[in-house]
DNA sequence: TATTGTTATACTCTATAACTATA
DNA sequence: TATAGTTATAGAGTATAACAATA
């Protein structure tokens, strides 16, 4: 039984999960401080990124369901991270807009989620962490960043 | 806004997030004819690496919890690709043998699942290919296969 | 008619606690 | 007392279907 695990090691999903699971655990410890998750974390980067956007355009940004990201909406509204705004040009919609605080929590979560992740990536240099980045990237056809 | 969803791309937990749900996709996909998942292939596989083993040995190998395992043995059990017996020298135990059938499943589903996992990976040759792999596997600890 | 947000509901994967039978 | 398996239950995370408001 020379390769005992083999069959299992070699196996990219076993990788991907076990690696999924592990940097959640780390990432999550990271940013309970601040009272969010990093699925919370994300949604707050992808409403920072630019001007407000409605919770569906959030929502594909991310890839999740738009009824997913009412409940995610509703619990950093309750935090007091961001605010809902029917869109005057759509009052169909909701623009959601980080506020004050939404916006230093987003600041210290990225940081925090940085140095979880760097951490998580301990065994690698910073060359190999991009190169695993940059692979990842390429499978999932995710145009490179200029 | 030139880099505007890179915030997300450069996170490690949205990379492997979006990889899992792709290759799980793609491997449930070329699963289905044998009538099996992804995590039912995971439990032949460390059935099927040695001699039997007890349920909670082989929860232990794929870092899943015994209550979980009992359903996934469950179902194997139903479909008739597994069996549970008793551990003559510890009648606490169930040893979970492959049948015929779970042999056969294995083999295919291995074949099945290799090349699932070679579409997904597409955009890389071969040799990036395995980088990626051993980049996963020396972030998480595991030891490379002599 | 079509779309945004919402609600209700359900399904999957997971874990915790309590039970049983063995040790 | 401790352990292997089991059961009941509950919590995330996700999605589908149906509804109200708006387009």
């Amino acid at each position: 039984m020379l390769t005992s695990a083999h069959g299992l090691h070699d196996r990219l999903g076993y990788l991907l999960k076990h690696a999924q699971l592990e940097l959640t655990e780390r990432t999550t410890g990271a940013l309970a401080p601040l009272g969010i998750n990093g699925r919370e974390l994300a949604v707050l980067t992808v409403l920072g990124a630019g001007e407000a956007l409605a919770q569906q355009q959030a929502a594909g940004r991310l890839g999740i369901d738009r009824t997913t990201m009412v409940d995610l909406v509703d619990a950093l509204e309750k935090k007091d991270l961001v605010e809902r705004r029917p869109d005057p040009a759509d009052r169909r919609r909701n623009l959601v807009h980080l506020t004050p605080d939404g916006k230093a929590a987003l600041e210290h979560g990225e940081r925090n989620y940085r140095a979880a992740e760097g951490e998580f990536l301990g065994a690698l240099d910073e060359t190999e962490a991009a190169q695993l980045k940059e692979l990842l990237r390429r499978v999932l056809g995710i145009p490179v960043a200029t």
